[in-house]
DNA sequence: AATGAATGAGACTTCATTCAT
DNA sequence: AATGAATGAAGTCTCATTCAT
């Protein structure tokens, strides 16, 4: 472990260090310690750079959600017409939804804190809310939000039970929700931000 | 703590007190000493009655996963048209798929555990079995699938984002789903069921 | 594991798998816990059998003593000439003073308890009379003391450095020892029981 | 217990400690709470400093062996003549062979883990190779070997059981021993390094 | 600005022993 | 006579964080 007195990007290897290690066991067995050790940092590095366990998590969540979001924004942005978009959706849900095993874990971590502690809150709610727009692109809103849920669905439990033909399964799930508008229009009503949620208890 | 030599259904007290820990601090932040806390147990107790963290956790989401299975059936069973059975759908999406907060969190919790343990993920694999056949009572397996799999979705978005039109237009993307056999009938092939994780890495 | 109500020698059973335990995990390995599952009886059964550890090695260690010298005092007696004898004791040193690796073990971890506890003295004492006197029906009183402490040192010395011409080297110690009176008789003096050992401290 | 941020030698205190803890209670009886208790320092000064128990154990008996090892030495250095060498070795048998009480405890000690954990057999080859280069300074390799053994085995014996005429007992036996070449020469052959314990069983 | 050293709290687990049956 | 259940004490170790340098 060579000394590294200028390390200018220290502070970014850190973060990504905290995202394989939370991939690899969890929040609950990811420490200072082994960060550290991952990133080849000293372990006083750790509570200089960041404030906290807290700040640490934070920060490489907002990250991972925003590496996520960009790259979904990216590929329903490369679309040019409604069906290319279509083809889209079924292909991240088939090959990439959430890039690979990783991606999966750490958007279960993910909510998980967001479901219990409000400062995480923000993250998930950014991130659907770009998805919605990327959707919005080409789709009615509602149909938006009814395809976010779909793709958030398939792509769970394709993840723990792929199957052969899930593709014609996937793609027919799709057809079916974009097929037409609804007979009896949805009314919109504002946005109702109420927060399920009731926080940590201590 | 008064002396309670004899003590039937400790074992249960202390699985009750795990499920209500997690879903309060989630299993991140489950210790042996808290659990016996809740319990109103000795610490010794805990690995007494059970081997270890593991066997306790893998104790607790099997009780929670199969309470919320049976009552996912006893719901669906209660229907006695397509129609009562897409309402039930809808109803459950609506106000209770996972019951309430906790059942979320415990649903989130158990995912993650999954996801990087194999050892959980029967319990993800039987759950989803139950539901399927579940729907399978009304409905094409394929539909059934893909209704699985929009539940799923619909319920963690409410969770994280809940609006007041959320009926209709849950009500209206489970009436899609449901609406008519696909064109190209999908083609059945076995199962499929290749792992997709690779387990912990250590 | 099967009921076993009527079992009369359960104690036997527990003495040996003490033994066997401590040879594969010395005495600060040696549980109940352990001893009773090697044994096949309920852990009840330890103190109920045995008032505590103490006593249960204290038995076991007497077993093992007694063992040992039986077999060092049925060898000796059977040679029927000081050449026999002589030949014994190489023999002894070279296959088996302690029988084996797990004696060995045993003999140390005794010698061990015995340097700190009063209570494990009168093993090693008996052990070193019973030895001598085997020795004293072919040798002089001093040379019998001096033969013991030399199969003790070459016994310990081989189980840790063992050589191809160990046995030349042995044999050539040996018959030194026994080649002649010293010129200067040694003075008897009565004996000296004195220990040496301050016991524990606690 | 007063505040002691900084502390040099505190690593060699918990050395030091750990030895006389063994001495006084065996390795058995050592745990990381007494020893920080003994050595004045917090408990988790105890793994901070070493990996763990087992770490510990080895710097500890590494230390001891190499103070024993050089005090031997000196001392028979110190000699200028064979017959000076022959009442060093009588020397040290009668007065301290192993200095005292805690020197043999701890020799016992050692010799257990080593008979049982290949990682502590190095220290006793490496103790009593330095042994027998010592006695090569004045005697033939294969004396030296049988010198060292008797004295072993003299020493053993005569800390369980002392004896007023020892003295003449233990001269006349390395009188003996060193008398005069063996009449058929004992072959060299190479040494042999097998190890003879097999190692823990699990 | 950066870090090696240090520590109190608390994690899981094992244990000898007690006790009600 | 025998034992399953139970528990308080103590074991080893990991941790987030603090602090002197």
């Amino acid at each position: 472990m060579a000394k590294r007195r200028v390390d200018p990007d220290r502070r970014d290897r850190i973060i990504e260090a905290t995202l394989d290690l939370i991939a690899a066991e969890g929040v609950a067995g990811t420490s200072h310690r082994k960060v550290a050790a991952l990133a080849d940092v000293p372990l006083g590095s750790m509570t200089y750079h960041f404030a906290g366990m807290d700040e640490l998590l934070h920060e490489a969540f907002t990250r991972f959600a925003t590496r996520i979001s960009d790259r979904f924004e990216r590929r329903m942005n490369e679309a040019s017409t409604i069906e290319a978009a279509k083809e889209a959706v079924v292909e991240m849900i088939m090959e990439d939804t959430y890039g690979d095993r990783d991606a999966l874990v750490l958007t279960l971590e993910l909510y998980t804190l967001a479901a219990r502690q409000a400062k995480f809150r923000h993250l998930t709610h950014d991130w659907m809310m770009r998805s919605r727009r990327a959707f919005e692109r080409y789709f009615e809103p509602d149909v938006a939000r009814q395809l976010d849920a779909l793709v958030e669905g398939l792509s769970i439990h394709r993840a723990f039970e792929p199957r052969d033909d899930d593709r014609e399964l996937v793609s027919n799930a799709v057809d079916k929700l974009l097929r037409e508008a609804p007979l009896q229009p949805v009314v919109h009503s504002p946005l109702h931000t109420a927060i399920t949620f009731s926080d940590e208890l201590h």
